[in-house]
DNA sequence: CTGTATCCATGGCGATACTG
DNA sequence: CAGTATCGCCATGGATACAG
């Protein structure tokens, strides 16, 4: 009996997304991920056999389809798939507006910065090569230094150093660069706290602020 | 390990939500249940031990409030808990898109009746009391004749004869009336082809379509 | 890079009965 | 009416290692 017994159609919809993991992985293929490791890294908390289990079944669904693109596994959403952005967005309003606190163990720096660095606002950055420094205090030394390079319209983020001149420098804990990506807390509050400092040339540091991206909910206006 | 490891807003959402049967409980209580037995009245396959936990643990989540009014245990959503109402529309919305085909398994007519009776639209209805009997060809014996009346602005549903004079009678299978009901047929085709038939005086047999309630989704426009 | 294969413990949840 | 109490299965899914 895994099904509910219901012909309602959100019970119809819920034995094929209520099972753990399944509308993260759509998400995942919603913010444009289409390989088994990207999906890892936007997952890294789910064994990799659970996540094929989940592609086969979505598959199945006619949620997702698994095709193969230059000899690479593809996976992609259907027109069915796309239209579940709609029930991945209204989960993330009200996420946003009624779950506010971020406890440690939600806190990642590998996935705060794969975050920070997809919804990097590209137009934003100065043409030519820039190098942002990130400095996480209280992580471990081996994800506490990370370089977000925008060059030629494109957005890699290290954790080693590239070794690029670096433009300018962020210097926060993990939770506040975590609560000012969701958009909890703005950048001039925690500037002006001292929460967060940023350093370089004056035009950089005025800059930075809009050259971090946030998450799609930022904006989503809280309760009173 | 029993949250996802992420701050991401809709992952938040998911650790409340993706447990089995919560959201089905949540949309009990938004079409206006408030009382542990009209729970299970639309939840007809869920223990009540089940039950009584979810609605503990969205008490917890700060969904749910449990009052006592006149001594009863009285469910009821907090602002939070309202503001499901989007999640569940869209999932509903998607659910009557794109998984269409109802099986057997999730026919069941005390459940379809219970829905029938809690979308009539009582002022379609003549004033004075009204009955509209309904056969459901191929369904236990126990299970095949229901009454509808509505008198007084209110809408009942019976198993049993309440004995007072019929006003119309629909005849149908349990498949076809949950069709109508979730909008997948409409009311015309299906008495063009004979699934369905209506008997009565003929400004009844006219009027019934239209007194017959159909599921909120039922509008939804189908995928081409 | 893209998965599979195994293993195991946990606890979710279904079924049923019962109680104030 | 509004839940508890118990029981036991089996499937879920976490961890780890490995393979084409």
């Amino acid at each position: 009996m895994t099904g509910y017994g219901q012909f309602c159609p959100m019970s119809k919809a819920m034995e094929v997304l209520d099972e753990r993991w399944t509308l993260l992985v759509v998400r995942e293929l919603l913010l444009g991920s289409c390989h088994f490791n990207d999906l890892r890294r936007g997952l890294p908390k789910m064994s990799p056999a659970l996540l094929s289990k989940r592609l086969k079944s979505l598959s199945r669904a006619g949620v997702v389809v698994r095709t193969e693109v230059d000899g690479r596994s593809t996976y992609s959403l259907t027109p069915c798939g796309q239209e579940l952005g709609e029930v991945v967005d209204a989960l993330g309003r009200w996420g946003i507006r009624w779950l506010g606190e971020v406890v440690d163990a939600d806190l990642d720096p590998h996935l705060l910065m794969w975050d920070v660095r997809r919804t990097v606002p590209i137009h934003e950055w100065p043409v030519g090569r820039t190098t942002v420094e990130f400095r996480l205090d209280g992580v471990a030394a081996t994800a506490s230094r990370w370089w977000l390079v925008v060059a030629d319209g494109h957005a890699d983020v290290c954790d080693v150093d590239p070794g690029h001149e670096v433009t300018g420098t962020v210097q926060t804990s993990l939770s506040t660069l975590t609560r000012i990506w969701r958009g909890d807390v703005g950048w001039a509050t925690a500037l002006r706290d001292g929460s967060v400092a940023v350093s370089g040339p004056v035009d950089v540091r005025a800059a930075i602020p809009g050259w971090i991206g946030q998450g799609a909910k930022a904006a989503v206006p809280r309760p009173a």
